[in-house]
RNA sequence: GGGCCGUUAGCUCAGCAGGUAGAGCACCUGACUCUUAAUCAGGGGGUCGCAGGUUCGAAUCCUGCACGGCCCA
């Protein structure tokens, strides 16, 4: 069946060449989209025309209304869509014929021609000319019910934009909020910078990197898991305030909230803390969600999130001992253990780190509203810097939000003796089988040695930040082009060389 | 890795006391000069995810596999 079509279209092309018309031409003078269209034009009585304005707008034509010696047609673009009315006696009898026998739903068309209101008070261009600028060569999904399958959805986005209007505005939203997190730190004067993707030594995070191969050398090599390490480097080397906003790989498993390539951003600020990390995390994204939905508040998944600051601060060791009753720091790795085996926690490493990581997984989807989970204990936090009152904890916070670990935040340890005792105790993790524990960088230790000034440091998934501003239950629906396994193409090339 | 659900036309879905596959949209032909899920008349289109099994007979029952979704680890 899709042959069949594929095969007409393709006739339909070669008609379309013997009459002299390209079905593939170059270029359009579009002037208008349609959005400025229905703002200048709003104003118009239904029947009421504007003949002496001229609209030269293009897209892609979504549905087709024939009725003879006329036909309306909507087109749209990316700011939306907007209807056009074609008559016979407008435009030549045989343009208008090829029209009527040649422009299908899925082709893109420019058009010229003027504004009207229709009797029901539909703002419509009247088109005096028209050119197809590229012609489908397959079906669009229904246009009613759109594009549902979710496989098809993720393997085909472009297939699921077109076909869902609200798929299209998601993605929208996510890059207008890239690009209101980029403006705002931009303003407060963080510098963007870049730091490898191919790492010798994958740090600034507890993850299993993707290993690949440098032939040059013939060596091996790891994708990122985070770009922290190389950012203080920058703040060593003399930049003040840095940010990073690029993909990090992890190779773990894959879920609604794991993709195992991801987006984040980092920033650092030399001589701030994490007081100042929160105040930083709390009026950046509060204002986003006010920039984008004009409020602070926004429903997800059927709750009220409200992202007014300032933010509720939540120790760890304290909300752990309110909910569990267990002390992080001050009880027997025994009662720890017994803690998580009465859950039904099994555990992969029987570490005291591991242990502390599973009681909060425990409680954290108890926390809801944007909070500031806090002063983490040092062994679960090889990077941040101690507690200014308790050296068993550190200076570190994870905004928390719908049970969800948005990111991860300190005043970053520079002390370049305490970081190799971090490195040493990472490496007995490792030993111990934790191969998410962090590895040894000597390079890094280096640089602190040189000197890093007192730095806040922050990273934020953006992919889970958008999953919230969007109300998406799982992260693939605000990644474009998420992993999928390979697929199957046949339908591409059989019958691809039609007559 | 485990559990549950799903896979039928390009899309959205019916069909499952087992009896040789349907609708709407889309597509093709024709009619129609203010429609908007346009309308009207006619037509074409399916290895029912794949492979086995049970049966005279399987889209339907059973087993395995693949792919996907959701939940759990």
């Amino acid at each position: 069946m899709i042959e069949e079509v594929r095969k007409q279209r393709a006739k339909e092309v070669e008609e379309l060449r013997s009459h002299g018309i390209n079905p593939y031409p170059y270029r359009f003078e579009k002037r208008h989209d349609t959005k400025a269209i229905r703002q200048a034009y709003d104003f118009l009585q239904p029947g009421q025309l504007l003949e002496n304005e001229k609209i030269i707008t293009a897209g892609r034509v979504m549905t087709i209304r024939l009725h003879g010696k006329s036909c309306f047609f909507t087109v749209r673009d990316f700011e939306g869509k907007i209807q056009a009315y074609i008559r016979q006696e407008e435009v030549l009898e045989q343009k208008y014929e090829i029209f009527k026998k040649y422009i299908a739903p899925g082709d893109f068309v420019g058009i010229i021609g003027f504004p009207f209101k229709s009797k029901t008070g539909e703002l419509t261009i009247y088109v005096k000319e028209y050119q197809l600028l590229s012609k489908a060569r397959r079906p669009l999904p229904e246009k009613w019910h759109g594009l549902k399958d979710k496989e098809v959805a993720y393997r085909r986005r472009y297939v699921d934009m077109i076909a869902n209007d609200s798929t299209l505005e998601r993605f929208k939203i996510r890059y207008q909020a890239i690009s209101f997190i980029r403006d705002f730190l931009t303003k407060r004067g963080f510098v963007e910078v870049e730091t490898p993707i191919l790492n010798f030594i994958p740090g600034g995070g507890a993850a299993k990197p993707f290993v690949t191969k440098l032939e040059a050398l013939d060596c091996e090599m790891y994708l990122r898991i985070a770009p922290e390490l190389h950012l203080k480097r920058y703040i060593v080397g003399g930049f003040e305030k840095v940010f990073e906003l690029g993909k990090n790989f992890r190779n773990e498993g894959i879920s609604y909230k794991h993709s195992p390539e991801f987006t984040s951003i980092e920033v650092y600020q030399a001589y701030a803390d994490y007081h100042d990390m929160m105040e930083l995390t709390e009026t950046l994204i509060s204002s986003l969600v006010f920039h984008l939905y004009g409020s602070y508040k926004i429903n997800y998944q059927g709750t009220e999130l409200d992202f007014t600051p300032p933010w509720r601060r939540l120790k760890m060791r304290e909300f752990i001992r309110d909910k569990l009753g267990v002390d992080i720091l001050e009880d027997e790795e025994r009662i720890l253990e017994r803690t998580l085996k009465d859950k039904g926690v099994e555990l992969d490493t029987n570490t005291r780190a591991r242990m502390i990581e599973k009681l909060w997984d425990l409680v954290e989807d108890q926390v809801i509203q944007p909070t500031f989970l806090m002063d983490h204990p040092v062994e679960i936090s090889p990077l941040a810097k101690r507690h200014r009152e308790d050296p068993r904890l550190t200076e570190r916070f994870e905004p928390i939000i719908y049970g969800m670990e948005l990111g991860n935040a300190f005043s970053e340890l520079n002390d370049p003796e305490d970081q190799l005792e971090r490195f040493k105790s990472q490496l007995k993790l490792r030993d111990a089988g934790d191969e998410e524990a962090h590895r040894m960088d000597f390079d890094f230790i280096r640089a602190l040695e040189y000197g890093l000034p007192p730095t806040g440091g922050l990273g934020i998934g953006i992919d889970r930040l958008m999953m919230l501003l969007t109300d998406s239950p799982s992260i693939r629906d605000v990644i474009a082009f998420p992993l999928v396994t390979q697929s199957d193409d046949e339908d591409v090339t059989e019958g691809s060389a039609a007559e």
